[in-house]
This record gives C-alpha cells, structure tokens and sequence, in this order.
DNA sequence: GCCCAGCCTTGTTGTGGATCAATCGCTTGG
DNA sequence: CCAAGCGATTGATCCACAACAAGGCTGGGC
C-alpha cells in the first residue's frame, strides 16, 4: 500500500487529490446499506477538518491491508473500489464476510485483533486514520460517531441476511440473493441497473456465499439456460427476469409447474 | 408482555423494581462482547437520569417482542434471560441470528423494518426506550452512545464469526464452537464454568448452527462418547476436554490417528 | 398413577452439493 | 506462434447431512 500523501503534511496532499477524503452513506430516507454519497452527510468545514487528521492511500489489486488477528493500528474509510473481507481457517477454508464499497468503514472493532482480512480486488481507496487517535476524532465529531453507529447498524442488518443466507438457503437461492445484491445500485434512489460487473471471481463468490466454484458456476449456467439472466462474460450479468429472481431470493417456493 | 411500570411515571417503578435499570457490557479490558456487568460503563447519575426515559418490562417464555418487516418503536436493553433472534423465510425456513443475553441492545437499526424477530427462551427482563425519543436520549447523553457503538462492533465481530462458522465449518466444528460459546462465563474476567445449562432446545441449536435438530442431536451424542463432554441431561453440558474441543472449534485438523 | 404432548434420540434412506477430474478459453510472456 | 498459467465450465462420483420414521424419556394435568 503506497500512501498518496508522503508529505509531513499529509493533509495537503489529501485535500489536492481532487477525490474526496471521506465516503459517507447517504442519509437520504430511501436509502439503505449500500447506498452512498459522498460526504453529504456531515458539514463540509467539519469534513475539511476531519481530513486533516486522516491520510488518502491507494491499495493495489491483491494487497492485503488488514489481516486478521493482527493488532489494528488504523481505522479505514473505503472511498473507491471494493475489499473484499475474509476470514481463515487454519486448514484454509475461507469465508468472505463481505464485499466493502466505497463509503464502507473499516476497523471499528474495539479488541487487540483484527477479526477479518482485507484485501483489495482492484485498485482501492482508502482515507486512513491512526486508531490512537480515533477517540480524539469522536470526541471531536459527534456526527461522525453518529454516522458510524448508524453504518454498524446497517452492517448488522447485512450480517444477519448473510446469516440466513448461508445457514438455511440452497445454492439457487444464495447466488440469485447475490446477484440481486450486486445488481443494487451504489445510491439507492437511483433505479437497478440491468446489467452490471462482478469484480470478483467465482472463486471468492463461493467463499461469500458458503458453497465451491463448480456449484457456482453450475448454478449461473442453469440461470442463464432458463433465462432468469444473461451472460456476455462470466463477469457480466445481464438481468432477464428480476421477479423470478427475487422470488428465488427470498425463498418463496417454485418447481410447482 | 406486561410492563413491571404501568404507573403514569414508570421511572419510579423503574427505580424501585431493585433490578438494575440497565445492563451495559463492562470495559473491562480482557472482556470481550459476552461479558457484562451492571452500569459500570456510565456514571450513576447519567444512569438514574437514562432509566428515568425507560420503562423497565418482563416478557414471559416464548413471546415474541421484537417482529421481523414490523416498524420498530422500541429500542431494548436486556437486563435479564434470555432472548432468541431470528429471521423466518417464506416457507418457515428459520435462522437464528443469535442468542441475545443481559447487556445486549436490540432494535438498533435505522430503518423501517425489524430485520429480525426478537423472542424470549425464558422469562426476560428488558429496559425499553420510545424509539422516538431514541435521537434526544442519544443528544443527552454521549457516553451511552459511545456504548452503543462498541456495543454494535462486538455484534459485527460476532456476526462474522458465525458467517464463518455457518459457510465452511462441519457439523460437529459448528457444535464444538457453539458449545465453547455458551460455556462463556458472562464476566470474561471469570474463569469459564466446565458446566453449564442450555436454555434453548435442540431445535433452537439447529436453527442456531444451520443444522438439523437430528444432526445435532447425533453430534452431541458423539462427542459424548468420545469423551470430549458430558450430558447429565439433555440441557446439561460438562466439559471434559476443553483443549480438544477448541481444537474442533477452531478447524483444526483431527481424525489423524 | 396414568395419559398426553413435547422434546430428544436413534435408525434408515435419500440427495444437494462437495470432490475429483478433464477440458476449454483467455491472457501473458518468450 | 507456442507454452504456461489461471479462471471458468462441465462431467462423474461420493458423502455429509437432510429427510423420513420410530421409539424413549420427562413433566404436567387430572
């Protein structure tokens, strides 16, 4: 992980990036988990003032940045690209717990271990912030500890969908579940799209969704022959029919025909 | 479920009962997410003027306070007993999500909808907050939200230790690790009891675990003839051989001999 | 004391998804 | 252009756990 900030005055350089220091989730009511905008949800002079104490980092495709049980040294904010969390066991099964988009944080847990990996799947972004002093910051911002329960209590609410999904889904269900989550856009007032890209491979969509490639694979290619979607790449996905989709998701009976 | 304070001003019902008016989990250093003590995190005057905005109920075994899609009104502390959260698919499929216990927060999330049903196992008692008054509570006293921040990263931690579990551990990993959970003295600072009681029954286990009620059962009868524990009754667990048992709770390799 | 209803255990059979094994196609580098 | 490597797909077989089935135990009501 290279810092894009290596000045004394890492500030600077964050503020000069063009991007933005901070990704926040949207406020807005219809919104939900996944749905992100940037920075509207505290001030902009608290969100300047926020920046100086944070530093912009770039992560390369494959870099791990957190790893699990290491004691965490830094509180994360993803801003571009997405992570991909994990957790090992020590025969190397691996179970991916989530997928971090921009507007994701990372590193909240209070204990002297990380719980999870993070590694980027493509090139991401990161706004970085020493957990020493990430009291001070809370102290300083109450609305951003506010924003952080609230983006815990959403991850909660994903965690335990996840929870259903992997405990008592089939393998249909899990990998329609899926695709209907990537297909959600990043700001949820704006519509579906019908066709997206999945930026990780089989490999690690197995690991998020408790099952092995060849049943993933098996289970895309059966969509696909009854045309619930279409796929011009394996990493392109095309919506067909997103009733029958959804109905699939969420566990509702079939095969009655 | 009946309120303990039908008074007009609950508060002083509240501060009679002689039950604490909160449980919150203790800053203990070595304490991790299932370990609690009363009040010790807040100051006793901000405690007294927080239960003085809540009502404290009883909710008797096996009713549910907490309904999954309903809106949220209430916002919970369980201060005594034990609750089971879950989430229900169309067809009666049932996930448990967790076993909620003294010191646990409940209804946190933002939105429109309980994710999760919330149902007592035996006779519990809650703390209840108005939802609507959740903001100005929150306003009032920073220290509580703070709580409920680290509150909510020790659940995430939790959360994705049970993904683990549910999408790459076995049958009998599954058990071991949930054995190992309860064994859990409510204080980290205790030594974990080598006995212990279940409250919940098999079928709860097996909703818990991803599991049937018979694959659980057949487990637990394993690892009693194998030693590795003891069952004086069904809900009755010993501990015999706590190292092989974390080693089956951790993914370790066994089976060698 | 007896009956009944839950809950738990144990036996038997079935199956969804894992495992093992090719093969294909794309990309990269020589 | 070919070889090597990686990811995805497809086929064949296997097995851990589910599903179905039958008692056994226990506690509460009468």
């Amino acid at each position: 992980m290279r810092s894009i900030s290596p000045a004394p005055r890492p500030q600077a350089a964050a503020l000069a990036s063009g991007a933005a220091p901070l990704v926040v989730p949207d406020p807005c009511a219809h919104c939900d988990a996944r749905s992100v905008s940037v920075c509207s949800a505290l001030e902009d002079k608290d969100l300047h003032r926020l920046a100086t104490l944070a530093e912009v980092m770039e992560v390369a495709p494959g870099e791990t940045f957190i790893e699990e049980g290491e004691t965490p040294e830094h509180f994360f904010n993803v801003t571009g690209g997405t992570v991909r969390l994990y957790k090992l066991l020590p025969d190397g099964r691996r179970q991916i717990t989530g997928f971090a988009r921009p507007g994701h944080f990372l590193g909240l847990a209070v204990g002297e271990a990380n719980a999870f990996s993070a590694e980027a799947l493509e090139t991401v972004r990161v706004c970085r912030f020493s957990r020493s002093r990430l009291r001070a910051v809370l102290d300083d911002f109450p609305a951003f500890e506010r924003r952080l329960l609230r983006s815990a209590a959403n991850e909660l609410v994903a965690a335990q969908e996840q929870m259903l999904l992997l405990g008592r889904k089939t393998a249909r269900e899990r990998v329609a579940s899926f695709l209907l989550a990537q297909a959600r856009p990043l700001r949820a007032c704006d519509p579906p799209p019908g066709r997206f890209h999945l930026p990780m491979t089989r490999t690690d969509i197995a690991d998020y969704l408790g099952l092995t490639i060849e049943t993933v694979s098996r289970t895309m290619t059966r969509l696909r022959t009854e045309k619930l979607i279409a796929l011009p790449s394996p990493a392109e996905v095309v919506v067909l029919d997103r009733g029958r989709l959804e109905a699939l998701a969420g566990g509702f009976e079939e095969e009655r025909i």
